[in-house]
DNA sequence: GAAATCATATCGTACGCCCAATATATTTAA
DNA sequence: TTAAATATATTGGGCGTACGATATGATTTC
């Protein structure tokens, strides 16, 4: 069942690339991801995606005083690279060809979908 | 409700990307996503999201002898370059930055995934 | 003529994403 | 000291994706 691409959903595979970053909190993670799609992931959209990361192995959990810190796991960092193959795969020609589309228009990458509630 | 970044599934993106590069029926539109994400959807995912799409106005479909043939509409065209944007914002330094790291390693972005049943 | 293939399409089921609503506890600002 | 903000988490419902099973009709192959 578990194939190599199991990416089941893109926002796992957001939260686990954002996390091969650096750790973060509930909100951290809602915040940069709200910079990238514009809205942030609601409580009961984010909270249930970690639970099912954390019972797959993929990321661990440590409470911080009130704070609950999220990190990548070792399997997490390994799924995270077949992910990241396959999404090439799926979705790479998509961006190389709006990318260039974009710089031929003179106009770069930096551009974010803009936060709604900044 | 349809905000400009109503991207609604990858599989719909996918759709209206690979129908803006030429018009097909469904069976072509399968193997064109098998290419990609090594698996072809079945009959139970491709048509109801094709269904989908027609309702909403993104596709147009056309009876020709026994086959049915799929292709972007005006409206279609205008929301895959909404859902393109969207997709850069929230995806593109993902596909940037790992894209780059294969060319380093010495890789092309030409390998898709693998079809499973060629 | 029978069997295989192509092409279309629906049904039921399961699961992930997503939101609004609700709840608790702590900390900071008016 | 009340109010606002921070941070965590669950519940219930809707929707899109996805599969296997099932079905039909035309065309091609044996």
């Amino acid at each position: 069942m578990p194939c190599c691409c199991d990416m089941r959903g893109m926002l796992s595979f957001q939260t686990l690339w954002l996390l091969s970053k650096r750790s973060m909190n509930g909100q951290e993670l809602c915040r940069e991801i709200a910079r990238r799609k514009g809205k942030a992931p609601t409580p009961g959209t984010i909270y249930p995606a970690l639970k099912e990361l954390r019972k797959r192995g993929l990321v661990q959990m440590e409470r911080v005083g009130r704070e609950t810190r999220y990190s990548l796991s070792e399997r997490g960092r390994e799924e995270l690279d077949k992910a990241c193959r396959y999404f090439i795969g799926a979705f790479g020609d998509i961006l190389a060809e709006y990318q260039k589309a974009l710089d031929k228009g003179g106009r770069t990458l930096e551009g974010r979908n803009a936060p709604e509630n900044s």
